[in-house]
Formats: C-alpha cells, structure tokens, sequence
DNA sequence: TCAGTACGCTACTGTATCGTAGCACATCAA
DNA sequence: TTGATGTGCTACGATACAGTAGCGTACTGA
C-alpha cells in the first residue's frame, strides 16, 4: 500500500491529478490494478489519500514559547514543509484541488486549510497578547503569511529555510508590531 | 469566435482544464465542433487561449504618478483584476498551470509571470527612488505583495476592492520604508 | 450567375480510462 | 491438511474524448 501511495504522489508530483490513472499508478508501482481496488474502493479516493500524502504537516508550537517565538516556530514548519517535495513540486496542483474527488466527497473542500491552522493560532495568540494590535483581522494577516510563503515556493528560484522564515516574520511584525 | 471562447471560460472557470472539452465547448456554444477545428488546430491551443482569456490585465502606471502612487496604481489593479470574474473563480486552475497546453507548446511555461510584470517594475522604482531600500530584493518583495493578493482572491469571503490593495501596500512600506 | 468562404451535420476511427469478472497462486495459522 | 486472506493475471464492457471525412447549406462580392 505504500509501494501504491508512493508511486501516486509521484505520478501527481510530475503531472497532475491528471496524471494519476489507475493503470499508470499500476504500472509504476508494479502493483496489480485489481489489488489496488481492494484498497480503495475508487480512483477519488485513492487521488484524494494521494492528494494529504502531499500537504506538509504543520506542528502546533511547544506551549512554552512566548508569541514571537511560537509565530516563528509555526512560519518556519511551514517554509521548511512547502519547500520540499513532495509538497513543492506538487503546489500547484494542491491549490487546485481535484474536484472530482472533492465532488465525490473523497476530499473535504477546505483541506488545505487544516495545513494553515497552526499558524492561523499563532496569529491569533500574538493578537491576543498584543504582540500586534489586538483588533488585527486575522484571516488578513493569515493571507499576508500564508501568501509570502506560498508565492516563494512557486517560484523555483527561491530558497526555502529558516532564513526565509524568519524574514517574513520580520517583515510582518514590522509593519505591525505596536510600540510597548 | 467570441461565442467558443466565452463557453471555454465559464467550462474552466467551473471545472477546471479537464472540463474544457471540445464537444463540451461545442454543445456549450452551439457552434459545431467541425468549426472549432477551423479556428483552432488542437484542444491544447483552444485550452491556451481559454486560459490567457482569464488571466486579469494590469496596465503600466501612468508616468506622472510617483513611485508610491505607481506602485498603488498597479496594486490596486492587480486586487481588481484578480477579484473579479473570470480570473478570481479560476484562480486555482491559473496557478496550476495546464501542463498539456504548455508541453504543446501553446502556453509559455511563465505566462502569469507577464501578469505580475508591472508590479515588479513598480517594486524596482521604489527602490531606487529609495522609497524603499535600494538593496530591496525585488523578487522577494514580489512574492510579498503578489502571494498577499492571490491568498485574498483565493478567499472567497474576502472583499478585493481600492481598500485592501492600499492596505497591502500600507503594511509593505510600513515593514520596509526607510526613513527620510 | 458564380466562385469563394464560412459554417453545420452525421458518422466514423482510434485511444485512454474506469471498473469488474473469473481464475490461479502463495502464505500462514489452526 | 485445510481454510482464510491477500495478491496476481488476463480479459472484458462501457464510456469519454480527440480529431477527421464527406457532404450539404448560406451568405457575399464581383
């Protein structure tokens, strides 16, 4: 069954949802079609397992890190996790998500989001404890983070670390840190 | 003509690459598919055309603006464009790029780059007018700027209008602007 | 009137893909 | 030994889709 996922985020890496057929999974992954539906009972849902196998996961922050501590835990997971395959290479894929298997309900249509919510907490928190102003929109400031780091992943030229991270950390808390 | 293409936008703009068939297009437009055949030479060139219909226009900054103006000019235009009908629905399918149309050679394999073109170029100019530094890495703060607006038009909740273009640059120069 | 152009229609070929049926084989525990 | 479980293989049926052939029709400008 791993031979069978392994061999799917690869098809889905280089080609797309699209690329995912039952016979080329097959192939590739030297596994009987046949097998491979008693498994899962339909190509969605195999796209779909194929589809989470390729989302970064994303820790919540060890409690004792202060705000600016646990946002930088978070962002820099984040960075490190869509910066390596297979989440990178199959990003944009993983932003349209196949709606065939969203239809067929194999994917709730919000999957993604679950990879944001650590770092949706963060800001939240550093809200919270006026780390930023405490009437900061939070959905805003998670399209602010999110976005830097997703629009640097796409772009092959960019590298993907602790570095970058942090620098988008700084650059959001500068321009919104409140003075003590 | 017009007619094929308006039925290729919304069968993309619905569902994705994979809905843009050409007897889907054909029975969507009343235009017999012989006839599409006439226009197009192959479903990748139609899908290409498809696609380049969907992505927003943003237009070069009028020269008598200043580099704070510009850079909100192109900004605001980007957030408009980007928040509307088709290109807004279709986002996710824009991003991930179709991978047949671009191997066919009928897209170029950067062709959302020549979107974001005027804001790079208004990026550059602020930072040699020192508006913010000079040694700004304009590609990073490309990735600032443009993943902040794809995030929010990839919301559906989120409103893009005048009012969010100016905060993104507001919370931009805020983080980067270099004092007098 | 006539040639050119553009379009429509039906029917067709060839291929990719999903999903299933039916049967054989191997391993392992009772 | 025997039954259960998991796997493999070949061969199907059904559908969707790309792209073409061949023929007929309507308009238009000389």
């Amino acid at each position: 069954m791993d031979a069978i996922l392994a061999a799917a985020v690869q098809l889905f890496v280089q080609g797309g949802p699209r690329a995912v057929t039952v016979d080329a999974v097959s192939e590739a992954s030297g596994v009987a079609k046949t097998t491979m539906y008693r498994h899962w009972t339909d190509r969605n849902h195999l796209l779909a397992d194929t589809y989470r196998q390729c989302l970064p996961v994303v820790p919540e922050p060890p409690r004792e890190l202060d705000p600016e501590q646990g946002l930088r835990f978070v962002v820099r997971a984040l960075v490190n996790g869509m910066g390596k395959a297979p989440a990178r290479p199959a990003l944009p894929h993983l932003i349209a998500t196949p709606l065939d298997a969203v239809e067929s309900r194999a994917l709730p249509p919000d999957v993604m989001d679950q990879t944001f919510a650590p770092v949706v907490g963060a800001i939240r928190r550093a809200a919270v404890d006026r780390l930023i102003p405490e009437t900061t929109d939070v959905l805003e400031a998670k399209h602010q983070i999110v976005g830097f780091v997703i629009m640097s992943a796409l772009d092959p030229a960019c590298e993907m670390n602790d570095v970058l991270a942090d620098r988008i950390v700084d650059l959001f808390l500068t321009g919104r840190r409140v003075p003590d």
